[in-house]
DNA sequence: CCAGTATATTCGAATAATCGCATGTTTATC
DNA sequence: GATAAACATGCGATTATTCGAATATACTGG
């Protein structure tokens, strides 16, 4: 069981595992939007989108219902836009971690270096 | 900067959309592992583990702490156990919907066919 | 310095992900 | 029924992941 969990957990990752995709479940986070929105506010192309889509639902990330012409997007459980929250702090963390890292090494090496010495 | 966050965010996806690296954070999830003790609980190839802590160092989702002979892992920060947690929930529910719908599609559909009729 | 243990890296083959382009399918309008 | 709009799917090329096997590196004890 464990097992299974574990590659549950690997699908979803590898679902949200591109930069699109996160782009779409941004946008989805709010509410619903037509995969037309989408495309439109992604600016890729239509095809690829619908990839990306197509993925989404493979992984059960995201549920569509279609009205009339139209295909409307929602995510599925509020749980991953937790998911992204927590990473988005998790982000700044490391990025201030880093930026004190680079100070403490920018004080600790006196000439930076700048340009091509001969 | 949203489109760096959303790189950084695909990458920490990336780093964890694979069962065994999955695997190696939960073992870490209670504190630091040799690298030697984590390959005895995976029952994987030597190799093959040191690749996969590698993609977790690249990924900055581990640290490495060397003593002596050995190298002891353990992960940079909580926030990713928070976020397994949070698909295990979402995992369980899930999977009780999915078992709703198929009991729901049993009491449906009176004959399962199973076997191949003519 | 030598041998052994712990870990990392490199290489090659197999598989999977991504993209653009072309084509299908479904629905609405005339 | 013909045309157009909104999406989806299939295909081929390119690139990325994954794994095992072999090899390299770092440290320890003699």
């Amino acid at each position: 069981m464990a097992d299974a969990l574990r590659q549950f957990k690997s699908e979803i990752f590898q679902g949200l595992a591109n930069p699109t995709r996160i782009a779409i479940v941004e946008l989805l986070r709010d509410g619903e939007q037509s995969a037309g929105k989408l495309i439109e506010k992604l600016g890729i192309e239509q095809a690829n989108a619908s990839q990306h889509l197509a993925v989404l639902r493979a992984k059960q990330i995201v549920v569509s219902r279609k009205v009339g012409n139209q295909v409307y997007y929602s995510i599925r459980d509020h749980a991953l836009i937790e998911v992204l929250d927590i990473l988005r702090r998790y982000f700044y963390a490391q990025l201030s971690s880093t930026v004190n890292m680079l100070r403490k090494a920018a004080r600790e090496e006196p000439k930076p270096r700048t340009g091509t010495p001969r």
